[in-house]
DNA sequence: GCAAAAGTGTTACCACTACACCCATGC
DNA sequence: GCATGGGTGTAGTGGTAACACTTTTGC
């Protein structure tokens, strides 16, 4: 068994995004034992002079494999910390882990090894990273039903139709497209951005307006929105 | 300034419970420096060879002046990994802190120093302590919409009207009496426990019914309950 | 009987669901 | 014109909020 007399405190990501309709999650294929070649979540060892959100952010950059300008702006937020005695078999490692999220049209969104999260064995995963990539795909799903979180999913101007299929990519379901999108309007979760788009990679029909999200936090919104 | 060459981790405890239609929190008053004498939340360093689940309770034995006893019984959850580099004067430590709830019977009532939440400024805590209470309060209040964490608040059965108390407390406003009856009911949160309370303590009015949580987790309910 | 508290029912309103239909554009 | 997808309205349904009313006890 694991010696326990030192204690690590580490960070692990969950990093999302939404591709072609599907959620997908960053991978890193480990270069050292233990689980050498094995494809893990990304993470690192947490310096003394450094936050928790630094290293998470430095764990995307040394072992994700994105495009270094696009890590500044990502998304990031805790999701949990891990705490299992013998969860590394180098010893007692405590693991903040962060849930980090990718807009649809980053860049990053071409770099790295994404794969889709319900093609992902979560028995496949070395350490507890099934169990964490678990809970972060529960709580992305809380989340997108009661605060604005899909905002960071979009880029700042989107169209309704992109917007829903962010949602059905995270919660798994359809979702009736006019109801949708009547509530988010008459809640006033998103707003018209004025212009219309253009007609880019479209094969006809009316062209579609553009939305962004109001300004006000919806953090504390006591309602379901969908 | 602090200095960061060492990594501490800690863990505090944001312990509730609900007294005489009050939510109520448990301060420690602190022996040593830094901030000596001044009322603080429980905690304790984790050790390497035990959870922070047990760090936790070890702090409600050795900080909390709990009755010993009802220490295992409590509802213990984890709530967010406190990490500013210079939240503690003495070095660097982060800190994993917790909610833990105490039963309306319990004799844990009875001990330990016990403030109002209401009465609590938050600006009188040492460290980030006023941060973490007011990160509890917040996702206690959260918690009551959606789950079943009330539960642990009571004693195994319950009047309608302690019940209705304690969500009156952590929410912080008045419920209607019939609705809130009528609603957990309905929704199958609650059910009647068969026998009627004994009239201790009451002044008169029909006895009330005795009502249980029914066993089925209603923790991943979809809908708010009040 | 009267007060007090538990328990039940009623009504108006509002949000959600499902669905039909209209609008604007490409071809 | 026709296909395609965006945008709008409506009827039915069910939950919620406010409140009145009934029931069962103590005194």
């Amino acid at each position: 068994m694991a010696k326990l007399e030192r204690s690590v405190l580490a960070v692990d990501v969950v990093l999302f995004r939404v591709d072609d309709g599907e959620l997908a999650v960053l991978l890193h294929r480990r270069a050292q034992e233990p689980f050498a070649d094995a494809w893990s979540l990304p993470g690192v060892a947490v310096r003394s002079a450094e936050t928790l959100e630094s290293a998470a952010r430095r764990a995307l950059l040394e072992k994700g494999g994105l495009h270094e300008a696009s890590i500044p702006q990502l998304h990031l937020e805790q999701l949990y910390t891990f705490d299992a005695l013998y969860r590394d078999p180098r010893g007692r490692t405590v693991s903040v882990a962060h849930i980090g999220l990718v807009p649809l049209d980053d860049a990053a969104r071409s770099a790295g090894a994404w794969r889709p999260v319900a093609a992902v064995e979560r028995g496949s995963l070395p350490f507890d990273h099934g169990q964490i990539l678990e809970t972060g795909v529960n709580r992305l799903r809380g989340k997108l039903r009661y605060t604005n979180i899909a905002a960071r999913l979009l880029p700042d101007t989107f169209r309704i139709d992109e917007l829903q299929a962010v949602y059905e990519a995270v919660l798994g379901r359809d979702i009736n497209r006019a109801n949708f999108r009547n509530k988010l309007l008459r809640i006033g979760l998103i707003e018209q951005a004025g212009v219309k788009a253009e007609a880019v990679g479209r094969r006809g029909g009316r062209p579609p307006h553009l939305y962004r999200f109001t300004s006000e936090g919806v953090e504390a919104e006591e309602r379901d929105f969908v």
